[in-house]
DNA sequence: CACCATTTGGCAGGAAGCTGCCACCCGGTT
DNA sequence: AACCGGGTGGCAGCTTCCTGCCAAATGGTG
């Protein structure tokens, strides 16, 4: 399929009648374009399973707010992955719509699709739930880049300090409330959970 | 393809004319035939670029170890994905192997090899260096996940000492050697290290 | 059993991390 | 000017973490 419109005119069908559906996006212009045709796997009938993945950046992008706070309200579960994605659409264990270069492929042959799943699968469980990421994390990433770099650097405390310009007192200030916003009781567990969260 | 020799028999000539080969397997079985009947991807060429993508049991059996010090003197880049992994392997950019139940499926159109290319590539980046594993891991394994675990847990090494029934000195050992394996000079580079790692 | 290598864990002393207290500086308000 | 809320950072005292040292336990070997 050459573009989204005929993509979108060709599936509508399946994503009306999909018990489960998992998409993975660079950026949202794939999708959204579908969706503002139509609410496409909206509305959602209960009992669905769907999942998205997206990348980092759409959060940091305003614009793109409405449109995954929609599809939460949907029941959508929303993921980001640090690491490049390609297009993917996987509906039923059934089918898989690929993104390629401009246009779009869709597979049917059960042992491929299984196989792209299972790629797909990888990627899902190595990302981070959407809600891990938003909570805090749009006001902390002003800030916190350097500090979290600074700690996953493995120096000490007095270095980073140094390093940031700052006191040590409040170096260790700013890394207690870091620890906070992660819920982390130690060092070890927030350095797990900020690289669980892709801050590292 | 229906099995591995009809595989071995239409693809061996790929092999011996890449430039590139990326494999992933969830078991060595899958290579290890093609591997018995000539040593497939051997004797590789200077200038090619072989990986391999392993899951962490292959560590553990001792009839795999031949295979892959013969790999890495092969001069293969092997990682090791702690997530399923679909048996996988692309050729040159230009020719991507499904495993599909039992039989085999050759890919051959750019975009679709592309896309699962990129798919594959995302797991070789999640994936931890045989190297870090291998050093001391294989007989690390049989205690850090509970090490992990606890560190991961947030509590004091008092407490996670008394635990895992263990005096205090030795649980620090222990924390000591895991982080020195994980090349990490502090318990926060650690945690990030080791969730990085996926031993979290 | 005696002998060895390895592992364990208590102890001690030092380094690093944590936090309450408080004085200080700064921009904004009254 | 006096006042105030918020961020800063030195200090002190405490906890936690780190590690060298060594004695005791463990687990094979000869």
């Amino acid at each position: 399929m050459r573009d989204e419109q005929e993509l979108f005119d060709r599936t509508a069908h399946l994503f009306t009648h999909a018990d489960e559906v998992v998409c993975a996006a660079n950026d949202l212009h794939t999708w959204a374009t579908m969706r503002g045709n139509t609410d496409l796997p909206q509305p959602r009938r209960p009992g669905v399973r769907g999942r998205k993945i997206y990348r980092p950046q759409q959060l940091l992008d305003p614009a793109s707010a409405p449109h995954l706070q929609e599809l939460r309200e949907a029941g959508m579960e929303i993921r980001i992955s640090e690491r490049e994605i390609n297009e993917t659409i996987i509906i039923d264990h059934r089918i898989a719509i690929l993104a390629a270069g401009r246009g779009y492929t869709v597979l049917l042959r059960p042992d491929l699709v299984h196989g792209i799943k299972s790629l797909v699968e990888a990627t899902w469980r190595t990302s981070t739930a959407l809600a891990a990421y938003e909570t805090r994390f749009a006001e902390l990433r002003q800030y916190t880049p350097q500090l979290i770099e600074l700690l996953a650097s493995g120096c000490t405390d007095e270095k980073a300090a140094r390093e940031m310009g700052v006191g040590l007192r409040t170096y260790r200030r700013r890394v207690a409330e870091l620890m906070s916003v992660l819920g982390a009781s130690s060092r070890f567990q927030a350095g797990a959970r900020a690289r669980e969260a892709g801050l590292v």
